[in-house]
DNA sequence: GCAATTATCTGATCCATATCATGGACTGAA
DNA sequence: TTCAGTCCATGATATGGATCAGATAATTGC
C-alpha cells in the first residue's frame, strides 16, 4: 500500500497588501504585453496601478460585480469559476503570477461573468479599464501581444470544448494533469509536481466530473504507479502513460 | 401528427468565384473592426484581399494546413470542426458574412486547428496574416476592436463550456437554438426561422450529443408545440419555453 | 414517375458516471 | 494529546444518453 507523504506543495507566504515596489516592477516587466515597453513606459504604468493582498479562499471579485478593472497576478494562485444555479462550480482557468484576467468584458458586457477567488495567499495588481484602454491606444504593440494571448486562450478554451463533448471522465483528468504540469511542473523528488494546492473538488471543477469520480481515477493512477498523490497535491512519474491515455481513442 | 413542411430555408445561391467588386466593398465596410476606418483606407485594405468561392460541403481550409491568411465571409454561411481521433466532429462555431476566422493563430501555433466547411455556397474574402498584421500596426483602433471581437468568443466559448460541464442534452439543445436564432433568426410564417441548412447530424455537433439524442429532443419540442421543423430546418415559436429549459436547475 | 439515397424517428439495450452513503485518514486548533 | 472538521476512498444503486437496429418519410437523380 502506497503510504501518503507530507504535502509537498510549498504553501506560498504573501502578506497580505505587502507587494514591494520592487516585485510590482519585476512582474510588470515579466508580463508578456509590456515586453516591447522601454522601462520609462513601464514606470508610468506602474503609476496607474493599485495592488491589493488576498487570504486562500478571498474572492478577488464576484460574477455580476461591475467590471472595471484588470487584474494582474504578481503573486499566488487564482482560480476562475462559473457558477451553475444548482450550485456546481466549473473553474475555467488556474493563473500563476504574470497572467492578467478581468476587464477585457466588451463593452456590451459591464460586468464580470466569471468570480475569481485566491487558491493561495496572492498579491494582486490592478489597473481600470480606461487605464488600460489608454496604453492599448498609445501603444499598438502592446495591443498586438495581447490579442495573441487573447487568441491562444481562445484555443485552449476550444480544446476544452472538444475534450468535453467527445473524452471520457479519465481521458479528461490525464489531459487535464498534463496540462497543469506543463503550467505548473516543477522536478521533486516524488515526481514532477504541480506547483499548487489541488483538492479532488478542484480536479473536479476543471474536467466536469464529480469528486468521487475524480477519486476513483486518480487512486487508479497512483495504483498504476503513474503518479504520487495525497492531499490536495499531485505529481506526475509516468507521462508517457497519462498522454496515451488522454489521446486513447473512444 | 404535425405534417412536415417543404424546407423554408433560402438556400443562398452564390455563383462560386463571383464577389462583385460592389459587394466586397459592402462587406469590408460592413466588417466591426474596419468600421472606425476611412474609405480610402478601406480601398486600400481591398488591394490586398483576395476572394474564392466554394460550394456547399467544400472544404476552405483543414486543421494541420499552414495557418498563413485569415478569412472574412462575404456570402453564405460556413463551420468551423475539431475532429477527435474517434472520428467525431465538434462543431466550434457557425459563421455568417462579416465574420472572420483562420490566421489569429499566435506563432507557437502555425497550422490550422480546425477545419473550415461550407455550409452553402459561400464566397469568402481572405487576407495574408502579414497583410493582416501591417494593419495592426497602423491601425490600433482595428486592433482594439479585433480584440473585444475575440474577447466575446472567449466569454462564448466559456459559456459553451459551462453548458457542456453542468447541463443536461436537452438544455444545451435548447440553448442552441436561441443562440442560433439570436444570430440567424429570420420572422417567418412558420415562426422564427434559423436561417441555414441545420441537420440533426449538425445539431448533435453543435451540442455534445448524437442525431439519436437531437432527433429526440427536437421531436419533443415539436409535440410540445415549441418549435416547427423539417428536413435540416427549425423555427421557433415558445421561445419563452425554450428559455426556461435552457435555464433550468439541475 | 419511380427507384435509390438520405435524413429522421423510434425502440431496446448497455454503460459511463452521477448520486447517495459510509468509513477512514489527515490536519489544525484547543 | 485529543478532538472536531475536512478531505479522500470505496461501495451500491440510479440514470441520462450512447449504441445498435430497424422502419418510415422526404429528396434527388434517372
Amino acid at each position: 500500500m502506497i503510504k501518503r507523504r507530507k504535502n509537498p506543495v510549498e504553501m506560498i507566504h504573501t502578506e497580505p497588501n505587502l507587494c514591494s515596489t520592487d516585485l510590482r516592477l519585476h512582474i510588470l516587466h515579466g508580463v508578456p504585453f509590456f515586453a516591447s515597453l522601454e522601462h520609462t513606459k513601464i514606470e508610468e504604468i506602474n503609476q496607474q496601478i493599485h495592488e491589493k493582498g488576498f487570504k486562500p479562499g478571498d474572492y478577488l471579485y464576484f460574477a455580476g460585480d461591475p467590471a472595471d478593472s484588470l487584474f494582474i497576478i504578481a503573486e499566488g494562485r487564482v482560480k476562475l469559476l462559473r457558477h451553475t444555479t444548482a450550485g456546481k462550480d466549473v473553474m475555467l482557468d488556474l493563473l500563476i503570477p504574470g497572467e492578467f484576467f478581468g476587464g477585457l468584458s466588451t463593452s456590451s458586457s459591464s460586468t464580470y461573468l466569471e468570480t475569481a477567488q485566491a487558491l493561495t495567499s496572492v498579491c494582486a495588481l490592478s489597473i481600470s479599464r480606461e487605464g488600460f484602454r489608454t496604453i492599448l491606444n498609445q501603444h499598438p504593440a502592446v495591443g498586438i501581444q495581447v490579442l495573441d494571448l487573447v487568441a491562444a486562450r481562445l484555443e485552449a478554451a476550444h480544446d476544452t470544448i472538444h475534450q468535453l463533448s467527445a473524452q471520457t471522465a479519465e481521458q479528461r483528468i490525464a489531459a487535464t494533469l498534463l496540462m497543469l504540469a506543463a503550467k505548473l511542473g516543477e522536478p521533486h523528488e516524488v515526481g514532477l509536481l504541480i506547483q499548487t494546492p489541488l483538492s479532488r473538488d478542484e480536479l473536479a471543477e476543471m474536467t466536469a466530473t464529480t469528486p468521487e469520480t475524480a477519486s476513483r481515477v486518480i487512486s487508479q493512477f497512483q495504483r498504476d504507479g503513474w503518479i504520487a498523490t495525497g492531499r490536495k497535491w499531485i505529481a506526475l512519474i509516468r507521462l508517457e502513460e497519462l498522454l496515451q491515455t488522454a489521446e486513447m481513442k473512444v
